[in-house]
DNA sequence: ATGATCACG
DNA sequence: ACGTACGTGATCATG
């Protein structure tokens, strides 16, 4: 269901205002209720995700409700002029923010919320208000429900119905008949007087309204009577300012409201720095934010960094201790220059050789939107340099022998190309430095790693300042790689392959839109039959989604034995689902369902918001220090995880398409490189010997472990091999092969003895692998990068375990990954070497797909096989099979 | 934020 | 007798 948010902005403007010491910036301009607002704003939006935002004002002191009552909010005070200014200025930012707001000559904001929380339900929306105003509590049904700020702007409490039943003891609906009885002194509403809060509470929740309440006024008795006859008038006008107006004559087209979070935030970002709101800046910009394991990589929808985040409004006492926080307060050391001075600039850093380099950004980072650009010459403080001189420094950034330490140099390069800069002579990544030398570590900010090396960093450091740390730091963190024998890792490896990967990024893959769309259309139609199909069995409706919901129809109302829990319930994953699916129909129809709603959710529909509009592609970013073991991974979107085993899955390949209609799609990927790994590791001397003849591996396993001629293996007892072989890989136990095979554990186990029988190096190689890292600490990769594995030494065995398997996988998966990256890197130079048109545009682990030109087509495959084959001399060959294709799910193999 | 589930190598 | 295969990311529900 679209959820549909609204923003009362006159009382969360005034709510932040008073939450927040009065600031200005260095214009003098008042910017504290602004600043409120938008972190109040940012905060919620990225907590509720909304599909619609509309946010509404007050127009004039003058409404409706002043011909019933001319009195009406007639001793409201003034506002202040230092907020009054600040309500054309946040109207500014939402514009820029591109957020629509509404105001409207004699309603008030919450009318306009009305009317649209109305007709957003009429329309089959969710609607949330936010608001720091209790009045709109009246409008909460069983659609909308209500945020509501709490003391100061740091706690925002939810209020459904059920909260309003538990806090009045009535309805919503029946909130205006309590403040008709009781009035509002605050808005000037008189109500009854001699009625407060809890007279009017009990009356309604006992009559219902205040209509009923007078047709039974008999049954009263004592002064109340009295006074409730004398005040009618008053109590049913009271009633009627009470009541918010749903029904305003007003043309609404909700597209006008569509929120997309991605939309261009350059203006937005422009306000910010020109009102010096340089916390809310660095909250648009990507850098200066978290980015750990499975953090996005952008920050958008992001908190500020840990530094920051302690000093957040958020988390202290509206007042003393938050004033420092004020805008101008930066404390950043780092002068901004201008123009001229950054010729001054260029010309010492000609002189020097060489210069540090920070930049923060603002997403996509294709679109090259710096927000902030620290220059530093060894030795000499840090500078921000304004993003509009970035053309003045072309010269030093694509002279080769002018060296850059950076961070984050992928995202550098990508930035720099948006504004067709190539940059060169990047000597040192910091951020890829740190990750070598502790690959598990999570995050590499700047911010979290110069600490750890013995750097400290000012509070509120700006680009200027982290620029400045940067050589100091890459020097300490080569010398460490240096004495772990990481350098060439780090030079040769994972600094080129930063800038390969950044124009795969730019480059991207074609994505049809509209066929996923078709699929999509289709999926839905599959998916409402399989949703009728388990209502109907189930005898009623639930959330499918819902493994809690859908465990309770099964085990609990259904009947069905349950096969297996997790920490929290029943279990109802794929495998028990297999399990019922015999015999029980609704099992084999749920399965149905996960399978196409996965599909639409995370595919047909999840991809296309992706697709750029500029460039009609798919540009996934490559994250180059997020695994233990050196592979990459890949986000918004994963492209590493597109559907492949199922057919239904496969099609969505169909969408990924060449450049352009005379391009082919190439796919080459190494067979078997995981085991051919292993092969050569192990130097187990059987296991080479069959890659050696080119044998089929699953079946020679089959063959050896049963003792049965190759000829003869069925393809059954292959299938049974191949679980052999990928369990060997990843640290087998027979618990988990008995799983995956579906027999009994000591087959499994017999299976597994045998193996280990037939390939005694691999025995031996598993054994002496543990061994060596318990004493070392670590275990290493064929080209030396490292994985540190303290918990082979923890007394808790399955953290013990689970590291001993973790030790005979990561040099596997680890050596797999350095070889893919050193073929990726030589290929990428080749193609740029010879002007190649073809490019290089997805890697998938163990394999790459090019967009290639017809007439390179044939050369390419020769080059890539060869360069990918022999990007690191094993002891057994390496092999790569080349399909080709219009598109990536119609592909054949070539030669 | 975390867990369950499921997509990939 | 342990408790159970390695590495990821996206989505949804729920605390």
């Amino acid at each position: 269901m679209k959820k549909l948010l609204l923003i009362d902005g006159s009382s969360l403007l005034h709510r932040a205002f008073y939450a927040l010491p009065l600031l200005s910036n260095k214009d003098g301009i008042f910017t504290n209720a602004v600043h409120g607002f938008m972190m109040m704003f940012n905060r919620l939006v990225e907590q509720q995700k909304p599909d619609y935002i509309m946010v509404a004002f007050d127009k004039s002191r003058v409404t409706f409700r002043n011909q019933i009552d001319p009195d009406y909010k007639g001793n409201r005070s003034e506002t202040p002029v230092e907020l009054k200014g600040q309500f054309e200025l946040i109207k500014e930012v939402l514009d820029a923010a591109h957020i629509h707001w509404q105001e409207i000559e004699g309603y008030e904001a919450d009318d306009i919320l009305g009317t649209f929380s109305r007709r957003g339900t009429e329309s089959g929306f969710t609607v949330e208000i936010f608001s720091g105003d209790r009045d709109v509590f009246q409008l909460i049904d069983e659609n909308t429900v209500v945020f509501m700020t709490k003391k100061g702007i740091s706690d925002i409490e939810r209020y459904d119905i059920a909260a309003i039943q538990q806090r009045y003891g009535v309805l919503p609906s029946q909130l205006i008949e309590i403040k008709g009885l009781m009035g509002d002194s605050s808005d000037n509403i008189p109500g009854v007087p001699g009625v407060g809060e809890k007279t009017a509470i009990k009356l309604i929740s006992q009559y219902g309204t205040i209509d009923n309440l007078y047709s039974h006024l008999d049954e009263l008795k004592g002064k109340i009577v009295e006074k409730l006859a004398e005040n009618r008038d008053s109590a049913y006008r009271s009633r009627e300012l009470a009541t918010i107006c749903c029904n305003m004559d007003l043309p609404i087209n909700w597209e006008e409201y569509s929120y997309d979070p991605h939309a261009d935030n350059t203006p937005l970002a422009e306000i910010y720095r020109r009102l010096g709101m340089n916390q809310l800046l660095r909250g648009l910009s990507e850098r200066g934010t978290k980015m750990g394991k499975g953090d996005k990589p952008f920050s958008q929808e992001q908190p500020l960094s840990p530094l920051e985040d302690e000093e957040l409004p958020w988390d202290t006492d509206a007042g003393s201790a938050s004033a420092r926080l004020a805008e101008n307060a930066d404390n950043s050391s780092a002068p901004t220059v201008g123009l001229i001075d950054v010729l001054e600039l260029v010309a010492k850093i000609q002189k020097s050789g060489s210069f540090a380099l920070y930049a923060q950004w603002l997403h996509p980072v294709i679109s090259g939107k710096f927000t902030e650009i620290g220059i530093a010459i060894p030795g000499e403080p840090g500078v921000l340099v304004a993003p509009e001189c970035l053309e003045a420094l072309r010269g030093v950034l694509e002279d080769k022998h002018i060296t850059k330490q950076v961070a984050h140099s992928k995202e550098l390069r990508l930035l720099l190309l948006a504004h067709d800069i190539d940059i060169a002579g990047i000597t040192d990544d910091i951020i890829l430095a740190a990750y070598l030398l502790d690959p598990a570590a999570g995050s590499y900010e700047i911010g979290t790693i110069a600490p750890q090396y013995g750097f400290s960093i000012p509070a509120q450091a700006s680009a200027g300042d982290y620029s400045q740390l940067i050589p100091a730091l890459a020097e300490e963190l080569r010398k460490r790689l240096s004495d772990q024998e990481m350098m060439k890792l780090y030079l040769d490896m994972e600094l080129p392959l930063a800038a390969v990967l950044a124009d795969m990024e730019k480059e991207g893959v074609r994505v049809e839109g509209d066929k996923l769309a078709d699929m999509s259309q289709a999926l839905a139609k599959a998916i409402d039959d399989c949703q009728a199909d388990i209502y109907a069995i189930a005898g009623h409706e639930f959330n499918l989604n819902s493994p809690k919901q859908l465990g309770t129809v099964l085990f609990d109302e259904l009947g069905i034995p349950p096969i297996k829990k997790t920490k929290t319930g029943y279990s109802t994953d794929a495998e028990v689902l297999e399990t019922l699916a015999g015999q029980w129909q609704i099992a084999a129809r749920i399965l149905d369902y996960r399978l196409v709603s996965k599909l639409r959710s995370t595919y047909t529909d999840g991809l296309r918001p992706l697709i750029n509009s500029q460039t009609g592609k798919i540009h996934t970013t490559y994250m180059q220090t997020v695994t233990a073991t050196g592979r990459l991974s890949s986000v918004e979107p994963n492209l590493q995880n597109i559907p492949v085993r199922h057919e239904l899955g496969r099609r969505i390949r169909e969408v990924f398409v060449a450049d352009r209609p005379e391009d082919m799609l190439i796919s080459a990927d190494y067979n078997q490189i995981e085991l051919r790994v292993l092969a050569h590791i192990s130097g187990d001397a059987k296991l080479i010997e069959a890659f050696r003849k080119g044998e089929d591996i699953h079946s020679r396993t089959a063959s050896e472990v049963l003792g049965i001629a190759p000829e003869d293996i069925t393809p059954f007892q292959r299938r049974q091999a191949k679980a052999v072989n990928f369990g060997i890989v990843y640290g087998i136990s027979d618990y988990g092969l008995s799983r995956d095979l579906g027999i009994s554990r000591a087959e499994a186990a017999d299976y597994i003895a045998r193996y280990f029988q037939r390939y005694p190096g691999v025995a031996d190689y598993q054994r002496q692998t543990i061994l060596e890292a318990r004493t070392k600490g670590y275990v290493s990769t064929l080209c030396g990068r490292r994985r540190y594995l303290p918990d082979l030494l923890n007394r808790n065995y399955n953290l013990r375990s689970l590291a001993e398997r973790m030790a005979i996988n990561t040099p596997i998966q680890g050596s797999a990954a350095d070889i893919i990256k050193i073929a990726m890197i030589e290929i990428a130079n080749e193609l740029k070497l010879n002007s190649w048109h073809s490019k290089m545009i997805l890697q998938v682990h163990d394999e790459l797909i090019f967009n290639v030109i017809s007439k390179e087509q044939k050369e390419l495959i020769y080059l890539i096989k060869d360069k990918m084959e022999h990007a690191l001399p094993l002891a057994v060959p390496l092999t790569v099979d080349i399909k080709a294709g219009k598109n990536w799910y119609d592909m054949e193999k070539v030669r």
